[in-house]
DNA sequence: CAGTATCCTACTGGATACTG
DNA sequence: CAGTATCCAGTAGGATACTG
């Protein structure tokens, strides 16, 4: 026999596109949870978003929308009063993530502390 | 009465930290969903993580699973022959994750194409 | 009210070269 | 093998000003 040791069967394929790699993409950057988070409760008006995230812009707040909403996770209706007056909501795909999200949640209270543990062993053991 | 018709109920707080936004910040780069489907499998040497996940470079690689390790996600594993043999694998907090990625590959899968869907039909009535 | 448009900075991440 | 160090381009996102 040429080879007595086996190494581990390779990994079967090359990865380059993660299925969970992809939902991370639709709701993982800066914004789109806290906005999320307000929608679960209700739709609500870009005023009173802006309101309510502490810390968002303007421009975020628009870009941030406008992308949920080509992604079909959010709706935006407009009533042509003046001063208009739009409405964003959670739209029946987006509903789908709320239990994703509700899981997101649950996993941070159960788990982050033992993350907040770790990085302070880890500090200790580097100084 | 002073005022007749009710404004909706104001978002009680303002939003200014979301627990599952701490999640989506120790999981949603760029790299770490990948990295987590190989230790999932089983525990990987650095080089053969470098060989599977297409694209990732040397830096990043680095960079990642220093990351995950600092906050307790993964352990490395420090074997000291010449040349020293470094194994990657999945710590018992980062295990505690697995549900939460299938969770998310699986909404992938049942939900993506809608999204697809969404940009198109958005596209379309843009143009 | 609900947006665009512009400018500008700081960080992310790739390429490359060197090391125990 | 498994890193670290440096440099550099592209982008994310904040501040600000203007508009239907």
């Amino acid at each position: 026999m040429e080879k007595t040791l086996q190494p581990s069967s390779p990994h079967s394929v090359l990865i380059a596109h993660c299925p969970s790699r992809q939902v991370l993409d639709l709701i993982a950057d800066k914004w789109t949870a806290m906005i999320f988070a307000l929608l679960e409760q209700r739709p609500t008006r870009f005023n009173e978003m802006e309101r309510a995230i502490e810390g968002i812009s303007h421009k975020m707040l628009t870009q941030t929308l406008r992308s949920l909403e080509q992604r079909g996770i959010v709706t935006r209706t407009i009533t042509p009063t003046i001063p208009p007056a739009v409405e964003y909501a959670l739209s029946p795909l987006g509903v789908t993530l709320i239990p994703l999200m509700a899981a997101l949640r649950q996993w941070a209270e159960e788990h982050m502390d033992e993350v907040e543990q770790a990085r302070q062993a880890y500090e200790e053991k580097v100084i």
